[in-house]
DNA sequence: CTGCTTGCAAAGGTTTTGCACGTTA
DNA sequence: TAACGTGCAAAACCTTTGCAAGCAG
């Protein structure tokens, strides 16, 4: 808890009990969850907060890359407060993303897209879709 | 133009001049343009045509296959009649999509993500983001 | 105390919908 | 002629903005 004031105070972002709440949100979950989301499950504690709060404390985050943005192909974003970039894989049935880490592919598919098309890449966004184990079970 | 026609009406599309003008566009062009842009480009031609029109065409399209919904991130979509999925790279610079055919790795990347997660893939979305050569010259 | 943050309400932009009319097959 | 597509206007939806009041540093 402690430790993400501290965070917050090194990119000079006042602490407030909100952005502490959605913070602590993003960084105890590996959901994924959308700002509506993220909003409906903060409101019990926090009553009276805005969704708008909810955008510009998220738009904040955003900004100082605390937290990543991803557009999964719904009408809304998704944010994850895991700020190193990996690919992302969506369950078309339960609508579940899950993160991947040490994909090693990754890398050398940089490498071909960068000299393939003289770019000089700074990110990349990669979105796999498909259905979970779960889901391929109870069918 | 009668190719267009025949690909429409085995995909049980009526064949309206709205339809043909949309599809024809996309085809003719690796732009990767938005319903608007779409609308816009048109509207010289079809002056009575609304942007309704437009997204119920590029929804029936996208629904018959026929075309691919592009989220580069905007708060728009993109389109590309290009049905075959491939990584696109988007300039941040001047904002332009650029299609990437024969990308070896991605096959190598899919097995490995497929392994790892054990999902049943279905389909995926690369986007890369960069700066462009021609962007990089003049700054 | 000063500037940033909040919360409300209203606006913005994209996409969807309902419905009457027109058109395709 | 029956079903589907079009066009208009209005609605829905997510997100942003303006502004007054509140709070952190």
């Amino acid at each position: 808890m402690l430790e993400l004031t501290n965070i917050l105070k090194d990119h000079n972002l006042k602490v407030t009990p909100q952005r502490l709440s959605i913070f602590k949100m993003l960084k105890n979950t590996t959901a994924h969850p959308s700002a509506e989301t993220i909003y409906t499950s903060i409101h019990e504690e926090y009553p009276t907060m805005s969704l708008a709060t909810v955008y510009k404390t998220l738009d904040a985050l955003v900004k100082h890359g605390l937290v990543q943005q991803l557009n999964v192909g719904e009408d809304s974003y998704r944010y994850d407060a895991d700020t190193l970039p990996h690919p992302h894989i969506k369950c078309t049935s339960c609508h579940k993303v899950v993160d991947m880490y040490r994909v090693k592919s990754v890398e050398l598919l940089r490498k071909e897209v960068a000299e393939m098309t003289q770019f000089k890449l700074s990110h990349e966004q990669l979105y796999f879709y498909g259905t979970c184990p779960e889901c391929q079970n109870h069918t």
